[in-house]
DNA sequence: ACAATTTGGCAATCTAAATTGTCAGAATTC
DNA sequence: GAATTCTGACAATTTAGATTGCCAAATTGT
């Protein structure tokens, strides 16, 4: 049907492996659109290789199980995100202040640039299987580690090894953001940054 | 099998709908049990029935979907662990510090009493299906109400109307439990309220 | 004791989806 | 242009579980 796949065609050209590398990045990118579309458990493999443009067979070359691909969609845009926030706070010079609320306007931006991508990191996304849940436990204090770093002046020693607290922080931002999007991000996002701060205000008095 | 069972067996005695409910409520008692220790989506018709003493003929006597035993059982741990939180509170005075922090207090210590309750509620449960996210959504609103409640004197004329901070406060308390539930709950109940009181001083500084 | 009702167990059915298998035709290499 | 490899479509198989149907044993009212 899709003549426009051929296009990339070469086969023995490019090897093999790069070829099949190519799919598993296009099951990877369909997926995630998928996914944060229908949410995970109510989209199938099938559903999933048709956005892709690929049979169900290639599924099964680059994944053993769903949750294998759910993990590596969860992976590819949690560190993207990451990535990005990281970017937007060493833009913002060294001040803490400064530094987590360029953190949050890049994070809460970028939520609500691409919906799809937040459903999937942050609705239905919990208890699929121990995996799943393994990956976003990294991604979280991975995040929470970033955190951390915002809020810490270059050469400060303040203790911010208070992980229960920074977990809390995190747990809030993350709440702010699922209320924001059950509102259809209504509130312009310069308040939901304010207030993101506001709440993590705990982490700076110390 | 059971015996046990059969001492309440009265049938024409007492009303058919009498016996009805009685079982509607084992299965709801049986699936808080089992759901909070498989997960929900882990969990099928039969082993709740299994636990409930009862067979799976009787599930659809009082429910069609297996969703509907989901919502029975997150309404009702929602519902008292509300009413528990509720009392604690009122009998810690009129000082909204003193007050937010006994209601701190009941909520930790009860989740972790009561550690399958806590799964059930707190993970594995959003995006079974919309009316059960409907659910949590009211009971999250509840609780959050309850909140705003808490932190304000009854004189007092503080505007807690913002939403967005509150959902913030409640997600990073939910937070700081789902992390201490992780970590087994090592950290001493104390310290796990003093962290949740200091995040939600947001909510007090007004 | 006997008829009527309720119960519990289990087999049969239905559904949906994952996973595997087959194969004809397209593209590539030589 | 013939042999080889890759592709896409789809059928067949498996699996897992929900849902329904049936019946013999237990319980009750009379």
């Amino acid at each position: 049907m899709n003549t426009t796949t051929t296009a990339k065609r070469r086969y023995r050209g490019t090897g093999v492996e790069e070829r099949k590398a190519e799919r598993r990045q296009l099951l990877i990118d369909a997926a995630t659109e998928v996914y944060g579309r229908n949410g995970y458990r109510h989209s199938g493999v099938k559903q999933v290789c048709d956005a892709a443009g690929l049979t169900q067979r290639y599924f099964y070359e680059s994944f053993s199980h769903s949750d294998e691909l759910l993990i590596a969609c969860y992976e590819q845009a949690a560190r993207r995100l990451r990535e990005e926030n990281a970017d937007a706070a060493q833009a913002a010079g060294i001040s803490p202040a400064a530094r987590s609320k360029a953190m949050l306007l890049a994070y809460f931006q970028s939520l609500k640039d691409k919906p799809l991508i937040a459903r999937l990191l942050l609705i239905e996304i919990r208890g699929i299987s121990p995996a799943v849940d393994c990956a976003i436990d990294e991604a979280l204090k991975a995040t929470s580690d970033d955190m951390a770093r915002m809020f810490t002046s270059p050469g400060q020693k303040t203790d911010l090894s208070d992980e229960l607290l920074l977990a809390g922080v995190l747990g809030g931002v993350i709440h702010i953001a699922l209320h924001w999007m059950a509102t259809q991000y209504r509130a312009p996002v310069e308040e939901v940054v304010e207030t993101a701060f506001k709440l993590s205000g705990s982490l700076l008095e110390v």
